[in-house]
DNA sequence: CTGAAAGCGCTTACAG
DNA sequence: CTGAAAGCGCTTACAG
C-alpha cells in the first residue's frame, strides 16, 4: 500500500493534476502550494508509480539489453558501459539473454516490447536480420552492435574489427611468421567476415599464400579453440602462428599448444581479439586487438537516447577503433 | 501503433473480456470462439500489454536485481543462474548496479521500486541493512545473498563461507606453511567477517599464531591484492601464505610476488576465494576456494519466486556449499 | 495559478 | 459460455 497521487493530494488539499505538476516540475504552481505538496510527499513517502505513467506516456524509462552469450566476458564489459549510460540518464535495463540463439533473440525482442521498454540494445544474430529490420518498423528503435543493418529505426555502432585482423597478422609477420592459421568464428556472421577479410589483407600484402584449410570456423569458445587448434597443429604441424577470433578462443589455444608440446609464442605465436579483463593476467599473458568496450556500450547507449529524443534527425553508425596490445602470447 | 485488446475484440466481434479470457487461458470459452479470437490475434499480430496488466494486477512479471560491483566476474556467474531462473518462468530481468556505494544500492532500490518489480535480489551493502529491513515492510520482497538480514519479507542464500576459510588454512598448513597471511576483504561485512572467523578456527586449530597485523582489509579488487601484497611481504618477509578473500585480490597478490621475485607456490603460495571463470587460466592456476555462482543465482531465483507465489510460508534460508579446487598456487 | 474529465490497455468482480 | 461497468495510477488537452 504505498502512497498514490490522490493520497497526496487528498492530504495536501489540491487537485491531483497539481500533485502531478509539482512531481514533473512542468507548469506554474504557487511557492506555497509546492511546498506544501513537497511536504506530504515526503511524509508519504510517495513515488510515483512509473508503470501508470507508462500506460499513458507510452514510455517507460528503461531500455532493453540482449545479450548474446552470457558466459562470454566481453558482453559483460560492454554490459557494463550501458548500464552506467543508461542510469546516468535515468534510465533502466532490462536485460535478456539470448544465448546466441536466434530464436531465443527473436522471443526476447518481444518480451522488451511486451514491457514497453523504450529501445532495445542487441548484438543481433545475422540470422536474424530480417526479421529485426522488419521488427524495427513498429516497434521502438534499436542498437544493433556490430552489424550492418541499414534500416530505419536501427542505429549501428560498429567496430573496426577488419582493421584489427590486419594489425593482428602484420604483427606476426613482423616477428617472422608466414604460416599463420586464423580461427574463425561461426559462418556468415559480420565479426568472423570482418576478421577473415582483414586477415587476408594482411596475408596478401605480406606476399603470403594461406590455403582455405587454414582458416576454421567454429564457436567463439575456449573449449572450441582448444578442440580446433589441436586438430589444425595435427593436421598442419608446420603452422607457427595463429589469428584467434577471440581471447576465449586464443586462451584455447594455448591450452591445446601445451598439450601438444608447444611453447607459445616460441613455437606458436598466438593473437587474440577483444582484451577482455584477463589477458593480461593469464599465461603467456595475451597479445590481442584491443576494443574500448566499456565506450562501446557507452556509445550504444547515447546513440539509442539520441534516437529516441530526437526521432526526426538521422543518427550516423558510430565507429570503434581498435589497438594492437603487445604482451607475451605473439 | 500496436494492436490492442481492443482491435482484436471488434475484429473477432467478441468483447474485450474475451479476448482477455483466451489471452489468460482462463474461464470457459466456446472453441469456436477461441479459435477465431486466436486467429485474429496472430493476425494482428497482437502482444498484450504488460504494462496495462501491471497496472491492475500489481504485477509485472520482471524481478529486480541488484549487482554490487560489475567489473568482479563474480557478480556476472551469479547474474547468469538469476537471468536463466527468472527466464525459465517467464520473468523479465532489471538490472541494476550500486558499484558497491550503499547510498547507490539504495536509490536502486527505490528505482526497482518505481518500475514495480515482483522482487529483488541484491548483495546488500552491510551498512543498509537496517534501511534494506523496514523498506522490505512495505516493498515487494528481497532475496539477500550473503547477509544473514533475518526479517520477514527477506529471504536468504548463504554462502558457507566460515568452511571455505578453514579449507583454505587447512590446505596450507598441510602444504607446510605455518606464516599465514590474510587479505580480508573491507571491514564489518559479513563476507569478511566469515572469512576471517575460519581463517583464525583453522589457524587456532593447528596451534598456530597469527598478529593481527597479518590481517589486511581493502577493496576486493586486483589493484587492492596488489597493493597490500607488496606491503605486507615487505614489512613481514617471513609470510609464506597468503589465504586472499577473492580471486581478484589472489591475482594481484600473485603480481605482486612476481615483482617481489617471490615465486608462487614455492615462496609464497596463495589461495584465492570463488573459483571465478579463469582461475584455471591464469598463471600459476589458482588453488581456491569453489562456490557454485551458476547454482547460486538459481537457489536465489527460486527462492524468490517461491516468496512471490507463497507469501503466506515461511522460506528459510538457502545455503550453498563451497570446495577447495587444488591448482598451482598452493 | 488550479481543477474536472477523459483515457492509456488491461483485469476484476458481477450479471446474465 | 459471454458481456458491460468500474478502476488500476497516472497524464493530457481543455477550461476557468
Amino acid at each position: 500500500m504505498p502512497a498514490t497521487m490522490r493520497d497526496v493530494a487528498e492530504k495536501a488539499h489540491v487537485s491531483i493534476k497539481t500533485v502531478s505538476r509539482v512531481v514533473n516540475e512542468q507548469g506554474e504552481v504557487a511557492d506555497e502550494t509546492r511546498q506544501r505538496v513537497l511536504a506530504t510527499i515526503d511524509e508519504l513517502g510517495y513515488h510515483p508509480s512509473k508503470v501508470a505513467r507508462a500506460l499513458v506516456t507510452q514510455r517507460t524509462d528503461t531500455i532493453g539489453m540482449i545479450i548474446g552469450d552470457i558466459t562470454n566476458p566481453y558482453f559483460f564489459e560492454v554490459a557494463r558501459g550501458v548500464l552506467d549510460g543508461a542510469d546516468l540518464k535515468g534510465y533502466g535495463v532490462f536485460v535478456c539473454n539470448s544465448d546466441g540463439h536466434p530464436e531465443q533473440e527473436i522471443r526476447a525482442l518481444h518480451t522488451l516490447a511486451n514491457h514497453a521498454v523504450d529501445g532495445i540494445i542487441t548484438f543481433p544474430a545475422w540470422e536474424n536480420e530480417a526479421y529485426i529490420k522488419s521488427f524495427a518498423d513498429d516497434h521502438p528503435p534499436i542498437v544493433a552492435i556490430n552489424r550492418s543493418f541499414e534500416h530505419p529505426g536501427i542505429g549501428l555502432v560498429l567496430t573496426d574489427i577488419r582493421t584489427g585482423a590486419r594489425l593482428a597478422v602484420d604483427h606476426l609477420v613482423d616477428r617472422g611468421h608466414s604460416a599463420i592459421a586464423m580461427l574463425a568464428g561461426e559462418a556468415p556472421c559480420l565479426d568472423t567476415l570482418q576478421r577473415v577479410q582483414g586477415f587476408r589483407d594482411g596475408i596478401r600484402a605480406h606476399g603470403l599464400e594461406i590455403g582455405e584449410e587454414w582458416i576454421l570456423s567454429g564457436r567463439p569458445t575456449l573449449s572450441q579453440g582448444h578442440a580446433s587448434t589441436l586438430q589444425l597443429l595435427k593436421q598442419y604441424p608446420e603452422i607457427t602462428a595463429i589469428f584467434a577470433y577471440n581471447d576465449l578462443i586464443a586462451l584455447g589455444a594455448i591450452q591445446a599448444c601445451h598439450e601438444l608440446g608447444r611453447r607459445v609464442p616460441d613455437d606458436c605465436a598466438i593473437v587474440g581479439f577483444d582484451d577482455f579483463q584477463f589477458a593480461a593476467m593469464v599465461k603467456p599473458a595475451l597479445t590481442t586487438i584491443s576494443v574500448d568496450k566499456y565506450e562501446l556500450g557507452r556509445q550504444a547507449t547515447t546513440l539509442l537516447l539520441n534516437m529516441l529524443h530526437k526521432p526526426k534527425e538521422t543518427h550516423p553508425p558510430i565507429h570503434m577503433d581498435v589497438e594492437l596490445v603487445v604482451r607475451e602470447s605473439a
